[in-house]
DNA sequence: ATATAAAAGATATTAATTATTCATTGATAA
DNA sequence: TTATCAATGAATAATTAATATCTTTTATAT
């Protein structure tokens, strides 16, 4: 798996140092969609001299490479997803917490939309936002 | 129509400023979603003195009484629409204009989504991404 | 018309993100 | 193996959207 991401990023003349693969594997391995800020703390024992811009371009880099996902809930900053299919995202309105949504995506055919609005529709983003199961004891 | 809004301004305890009906009226009359920076600029002419931090101010206060809705589209900054009835929206990729998607929607039962997340659910937002009917031209 | 409480305007501040600079690393060719 | 050169990381500065603060002005009720 770690081979394959390192393969990809020398394919695109890229080359893999350690903080990236750190930085995807972070992605990889949690379904909590944290923010560069989050990344750039979890890595602090790991890399104590990474700096936060590092953090900044290797995601966008990713991003741009299609290795993950920038999501915006609508709040201060971004989030990033290893995830690269497109699926929905729920949003706790009290703690920030993001979480994937299974058993539900808009329907991927775009023609409807494609010929309401004289598009050319390329992906969509579907977010919910509401309480999550622990905050929403506190309502 | 503006008798409406000042008087709705009023049941809250709001001033009806000029300020304030000229920035929903602008939101009023237009499908073009614009940022507060474009409203600014755009009553430039007929409140020469304004402010920005009044257009942010009041499309706050706007929001928080429900008559306008803040949305994101993922780029740099907030876009206002005074809709906010919940329909999804459609994002140039390349001019960063913002339209309404009619005909299609998220449907608005959220108790099968509710079940999977064990979300309390309030809202949602659906984005679409694309190339706008004039930018499709040249690709 | 006037008092007063809220709002406008100006400015400063904050926070996320991006750009710049420079030293370092690491791959490649001799 | 070593010199060279481009790419990268880290530190810092800069940018930009949005918010907070403070003083002056204005809308509204009396």
């Amino acid at each position: 798996m770690e081979e394959n991401v390192a393969s990809l990023l020398k394919k695109n003349g890229i080359k893999a140092t350690p903080q990236r693969l750190a930085i995807y594997n972070i992605l990889k391995n949690t379904k909590s969609h944290p923010s560069a800020e989050t990344i750039y703390k979890g890595l602090s024992k790991q890399f104590p001299t990474m700096s936060l811009a590092t953090v900044y371009k290797t995601l966008g880099l990713l991003s741009r490479i299609g290795l993950i996902q920038e999501i915006n809930v609508g709040e201060d900053s971004f989030r990033y997803d290893a995830n690269t299919a497109p699926h929905p995202h729920i949003v706790c309105l009290k703690c920030k917490r993001v979480d994937d949504v299974g058993g539900y995506d808009v329907p991927q055919s775009y023609d409807t939309i494609a010929k309401n609005t004289h598009y050319k529709i390329l992906s969509h983003q579907l977010y919910f936002y509401g309480y999550c199961p622990e905050c929403k004891k506190g309502e």
